[in-house]
Formats: C-alpha cells, structure tokens, sequence
DNA sequence: TCTTTTTTCATGCACTCGCATGATAAACGC
DNA sequence: GCGTTTATCATGCGAGTGCATGAAAAAAGA
C-alpha cells in the first residue's frame, strides 16, 4: 500500500490559502500558481487535490460557510436567554475585530463572485435560509419569553436583520463605519424590537 | 486645426462599455481588449482616453455613482410627501427590475473590488455620506409632518434603512428574493416606523 | 496643397493564465 | 528486494494580460 495522505486536510490546507490570497490581495489574483505558493506546495499538487480553478473556489466557498457556522454555532452554545442569542448571532457575523473581517472581506468576495457564477451562487444560497430560520426560532422564542413584541412578524424580522447585518457589512469593509457605530446601530435596532 | 472628439461622450461610451462587461461577464473579465471590443473600438483607441486598466475601472465606478445619484435624484423630484419619497428613494436602490438589477450587479462587483482597491473604496465613500444625510433629512421632514414617530433617531434610522437596502441586493442579487418579497420587507419595515 | 495637431491603430514585449503531460518520488504489502 | 499505488513535481502549450511604441489616418487652418 502507498503514502496515505489526509486528503480533507489538503483539500482545507488549499481552501485557506485561497481565503488568504482573496482577503490579501482581491479575488482577481487567485491563480493556481499563487495559491500553490501561497499554500507552500507546487501548482501539480494542488492540481492533483483540486480538478479546476473553479472547483478550487468552490471549495474554498465551502470551507468558508462551514467556519462561519461553526462560529455561529459555537457563540450560540455559550447564550442564555433568546435575545443574547440573537444579538451575540448578529454580532458574530459583523466585521468588529481582524478575524470577523477576514471573514467578511472573503465573504464579500463569494457574494459578488456568486452574481456571475451559478455553482457558487448555489453553495452561496445554502446557509442563508438556515440562518434565516435560526433568526426567526430565536425571535419567536424571545417573544414567548416576553423579551420582544408579540406583533412582530418574526419571519420578516430575520429577513430584515439579516440584510441589515450584511449592509453593515458592506460598508464597513470600505471603511465607512467603526466597530462602536456598528454595535450601536444593532442595539438601537433591537431596542425597538423591544417595544410592542 | 485636427479632428476634434468629444472626450467626455468618449469617455462615457467606455465606461459603459465597463459596466457591460463586469455585468455579463464578471470583474475578472474586464481587460482592455475586451472592454475595447464590448465598446466597438481598437484597444489603441481606448488607451488614448484612459492611461491603464485602474484608471478605467475608477472611471466606470465614478460614472456608476453618477448614474446612480441622476435616478434617484428624478424619483426624488416626482414624490409628494417626505415618508414617499423615502420609500421611493430605498425603492430605487434596489434590484426590482432589470435596470436597477444591472446596476446594481455592477455596483456590488465594485463594492467587493473596493475592498482590496484603496482608490475604488475612496471613490466608493464619496456618495454614502449624501445618500444617508439624504435619508436622515426626509426622515426629520417625515417626523416633523407627522408621518413617523417622533422618537426616533434619525441618522441610525437613516444607516439603518441603507443597510437593510445593501443587504437586501446582496441576497436578491445571489437570487434569494422576489422582488414582490423585498418590497413587503420594505413596507413592513417602514410602516414599524409610523408607530411611536 | 501643405502643415499641424488630434485621434486611431496594429504590433511587440515580457509576463501570467489554466490546464495537460510524463517523469519521479514516496510508501508499504509481498 | 519487487511491484503497485498514491502523491508530487517540473515543464510545455496556446492563449490572454497590461502596457509601450511608432506609424498611419483624419481634420481643418494656412
């Protein structure tokens, strides 16, 4: 039997060099040749984990929606009542400190990739209604607690605190607002939530 | 005297030229020869008029925010009270038909380059500050007229309402809403601001 | 017609791209 | 050791890249 490598390994060691190629230096710069070096190996190994430069994105896509679902999942294990859990959920998908914006910079990325892409288009539509649906059950949950108003529609809540969460997004990733101004528009939001 | 062009007309037929490529085809697309071909013209003739490939993508983006500011300026100029021109105005920015959907394909390709693009992001930032006063302005005239709760802070209302916009484009744009969906989510929103 | 100035064009250069190929190298049952 | 399988590598190919250059064309006053 021959050399036996982890091959969920390499495939990750690829992906996260392209998540550093992208956030360093713009989605235009990912080549095989510079995730290769980027990664440490030669461009024929790379090959060999990965058929195309398309399906080198793809994985690198999918590796970034398993790590921000861990993370959102990790913060929700660690939140008491729904609406801690709701805004800790928010907060973890904002750009507040070097790893949420690496994160956003490479998702910002995928998402305008994904307008011209359909695989990537698809993999970018998988987690979204998770998300939505988590959104909606801590909504839901927090108003059977009396945390916020009974008349809200919780589906559309979700909807609009997801969107505000990737505005915010956008444009604090082209420096338009600080990390304070970002958790003071959250809270001033949800406040209002709050309020029948 | 020499032939004499109309370097502005020139310039402009270029640009979009730009836009059309980034729309059809992607940022990754966009090189002199094709947005030379995509505008009908030798590569030669296109680099009489613009100095290097940054230089053209920096005038495509600045005719983008030009477009951008003419079309909501017209929607603004033909509302009645200050509540429909807010409404009308977010309207305009998002993605309901296929004008606004090319634009703001285009507007989200930038807004991904801008991250990695310092002179992008700066071109980027200059019409967020208008957009918002803009908002902020409608919103005090709306509270003022009776058409919105007093108690609410105008500028977070204002950054509020274009990250819900910018957020809404996102997922619309990776094909996640209808537009008959971001227009309830709008309303919804709007109408939770009537209410003290 | 001649000049002068503006505009256009074709072409060259050095480089990078994605992808394919064929030769090695590494590992381990036999 | 051998042989088989897995993994890695260097290299080549055609095409495309941004940018530079110098020649040609176009237009209108002299």
């Amino acid at each position: 039997m021959p050399k036996i490598v982890d091959h969920d390994d390499r495939r990750r060691h690829i992906a996260e060099a392209v998540h550093r190629v992208i956030h360093d230096r713009g989605m235009e710069s990912v080549s095989l040749r510079e995730v290769a070096a980027e990664a440490g190996m030669s461009m024929g190994a790379v090959q060999y984990y990965v058929t195309t430069k398309n399906h080198m994105l793809l994985l690198a896509l999918e590796h970034i929606g398993i790590w921000i679902g861990n993370r959102v999942a990790a913060v929700a294990a660690r939140q008491a009542t729904p609406l801690d859990l709701l805004r800790a959920t928010v907060l973890e998908l904002l750009p507040l400190d070097d790893e949420r914006s690496y994160l956003n910079r490479i998702g910002l990325a995928f998402h305008a990739s994904s307008v011209v892409d359909d695989d990537q288009a698809t993999a970018m539509r998988l987690g979204l209604p998770l998300l939505l649906s988590f959104f909606a059950d801590q909504i839901r949950a927090a108003q059977a607690a009396g945390q916020l108003a009974a008349d809200l529609d919780p589906d559309k809540e979700a909807s609009i605190l997801y969107a505000f969460a990737q505005g915010i997004v956008n444009a604090t990733l082209v420096g338009h607002y600080t990390p304070d101004q970002v958790t003071a528009l959250l809270d001033y939001h949800l406040a209002r939530l709050r309020r029948a």
